[in-house]
DNA sequence: CGCTTGTTTCACAAATTTGTGAAGTCAACG
DNA sequence: CGTTGACTTCACAAATTTGTGAAACAAGCG
């Protein structure tokens, strides 16, 4: 049987979405599928991992709910609990049309930069983390001083990656 | 001072084996436990965690299987599960003293450094699926571009990520 | 050689996670 | 104001993951 996906026929056009859009060609689908493979291992959870995926190979960069629930194969009420997960840890953007009801999820112009911004919130947490360690310990212990290494490291990797990102966004900005 | 090492003391049989292992105070319980819950939180399986947890906390950074299981109360099959995964990610590595049955998991020395050296397989892959998706959606199009600018971002970090690795090598070898 | 002990494997039970249908909520439109 | 349609929440079913006991396996030791 012909592997094409669903496209609700509704009577209202899905507006918004620039003209080529309409249709969700299968590369583009394997792309994302596979995209949200990689993320999946990587410890992301899958619907979430889906949805970003489906987002950024959108043209627009933006989608509305039922426009993802139709694209994955998915329910309301996964779409929801997706985005709601996305936008907790800053990956997308919800954005209400004023004279519209549907909200469309967007990600964010400079995900990376984002996504990173992140890790320096668990970073700080697990320099805390270790740093309580070393008093556990006991800093004069060798696991004591293996402890504290870790914290050197962390805090060296804070630092060198804020320099870093601002490096990219500044090499960015000028392309 | 004779703090005793993780070292097997002889043919005594630990008998009534508990949480409060001598040599294993409560408050590294607690920093094994609260590591483990932070590695936990970021995606990492649970019993790998608090093994790898444990062995960072412990004194000469190795463990035998009988002892992490002693420490953390969990059965010799879940120490097998999460040692194997630790080896496998090149976190810990494993070694077998020539007179003994008796395996070591050790911490690697430059855990760090072998932990960066994963996610640069990672961010591979990663680089990979993105260049598949460029060409799906098509270069030219918004969301080609996008995709375009993940490519260079994860190809950026993945150079600086090698450059910064060597540093802090090279600053930790001269400390 | 076989016993003894530390480790791995296997099958299964428990717990957690995932995704769905259906009811509920809210706001734009007639 | 009531209707309508988009999103959310809730309770539950399915699937996956986790960890265990028990049996199998290997290697030193008597």
């Amino acid at each position: 049987m012909t592997q094409r996906n669903e496209q609700q026929p509704g009577p209202e056009q899905p507006q918004g979405e620039s003209a080529g859009e309409d249709g969700y060609p299968p590369e583009v689908a394997d792309f994302v599928e596979r995209l949200a493979a990689d993320l999946t291992e990587a410890g992301f959870p899958r619907m979430p991992a889906r949805v970003f995926s489906c987002l950024l190979a959108s043209e627009s960069g933006s989608l509305s709910s039922a426009e993802l629930g139709e694209r994955l194969l998915i329910s309301p009420a996964a779409v929801s609990g997706a985005v709601r997960y996305l936008s907790q840890v800053h990956l997308i953007a919800r954005e209400r049309q004023p004279g519209s009801r549907r909200e469309r999820y967007r990600v964010h112009a400079e995900v990376w930069y984002e996504a990173m911004t992140n890790r320096d919130a668990v970073l700080n947490r697990w320099i805390s983390t270790f740093s309580s360690g070393v008093e556990a310990v006991g800093p004069e212990s060798p696991a004591g001083r293996r402890i504290a290494e870790s914290v050197e490291f962390l805090t060296f990797m804070r630092n060198e990656m804020a320099a870093l990102m601002e490096r990219w966004r500044t090499t960015r900005r000028e392309s």
